[in-house]
DNA sequence: TATTGTTATACTCTATAACTATA
DNA sequence: TATAGTTATAGAGTATAACAATA
C-alpha cells in the first residue's frame, strides 16, 4: 500500500531530501567497506588534491565546521592515511599531507563509487545526468548564496 | 581562495550532498518561524492528506523507522497539531488525525517553503525544474532498488 | 507466532561557546 | 587583537535489539 505525499513531492527540497538519503545509504555501504566515511573520504580526496592544505582550507572547501574536523582529522591520521606536519610559515597551523597508503585507500574506494555512481543514475542519458549535475550546483549556490544574505 | 574540488564533484552523490546540505539550512530555518522541524512538517503533511493513518504506515512512506516516530508523533501530539486514537479495528495501533490548529500551521509553513523553493531553483526555467524533479525521482527509486537487493 | 508501538542505546553529523598557543 | 586548532557540549537524525500489549 502506497500512501500519496504528492504535496511534499512539489517541493524540490522535499525531492532533494529523499534522493539525498536514499543515496547516502548505498555510498554510505560502500565507503565502510574501505573503512571511510562520506566526511572522511570527502577530506581525504581533497588534501589529495591539495597537498599542504591547512584544516581550515578544507573546512570552508567542504562546509564542515573547525571543531568537527578535528575527529575527521584525527581518525585519517590514526588509519595512517594522511599526515600532519606543523606549517613552517605558521607554527600554529597544521599542513595535511597524504600518505601513499592514503592515496591507494582513496583510489580503491573511488572505483567502488564510480559504480555506485553509475547505477544510481540509470535510466538518465549523459545529457540527463549533465543537467542533473549542473542543476544540482545551481541550487546550491542558490541556496548558499541566501544564506550569506541572512548572516 | 577556492580549493578545487573537481574529483568528488564528478560524483552525483557528492553532488547531491551538497545541493542538499545547503537548502537543508534554508528549510530548517523557514520551518523553525513555524515551530517545525523537517520530520515533524513532513509526518504533518502526510496526516493531513491521509487523515486516520497508523504509524507503521507514516514511516512507511516517509522512509522513518519506527523506534524514531515516537518522539516526532509525541512532538506533534503535544504541540496540538494532530490527535491520536486508539484504532477500533486494531487495538494495538494508534490513528493519526490533524487537529485545525495543525492544518492551519502546515497551511502557513507551506506558503513559506514554497517561497524558499522558488529561490532555491532561481535561474532554472520551468522545464528544467520539471527534468530536475524527475531525476532526483529516479535516482531515488535507483537507490532505494539497490537496497532492496541488498537486503 | 507475528505485529504495533515503545524503550533503551549508540553512532554520525552538525552547531556554538570558550579555551590555548601562536601571530 | 586576531587567527588556528582544540575542548566541551548539545541537538537532530538515524540505526538496531529487546520488550509489552494485542492480533
Amino acid at each position: 500500500m502506497i500512501l500519496p505525499d504528492e504535496t511534499l513531492r512539489a517541493l524540490i527540497g522535499y525531492c532533494l531530501h529523499r534522493a539525498q538519503a536514499s543515496t547516502n545509504l548505498r555510498f554510505k555501504t560502500a565507503l565502510a567497506a574501505h573503512g571511510l566515511r562520506r566526511t572522511t573520504f570527502s577530506c581525504l580526496s581533497l588534501i589529495i588534491e591539495n597537498p599542504g592544505l591547512k584544516q581550515g582550507q578544507l573546512g570552508e572547501a567542504l562546509a564542515i565546521e573547525r571543531p568537527n574536523l578535528v575527529k575527521i582529522v584525527e581518525d585519517l591520521t590514526c588509519a595512517g592515511l594522511i599526515r600532519r606536519e606543523t606549517s613552517k610559515t605558521d607554527s600554529r597551523a597544521y599542513a595535511l599531507y597524504p600518505t601513499d597508503e592514503g592515496t591507494a585507500r582513496f583510489t580503491e574506494a573511488m572505483v567502488t563509487l564510480r559504480m555506485v555512481d553509475t547505477v544510481v543514475t540509470e535510466g538518465l542519458n549523459a545529457a540527463e545526468v549533465a543537467a542533473l549535475r549542473s542543476a544540482l550546483e545551481k541550487v546550491e549556490k542558490n541556496a548558499s548564496r541566501i544564506s550569506e544574505a541572512a548572516d
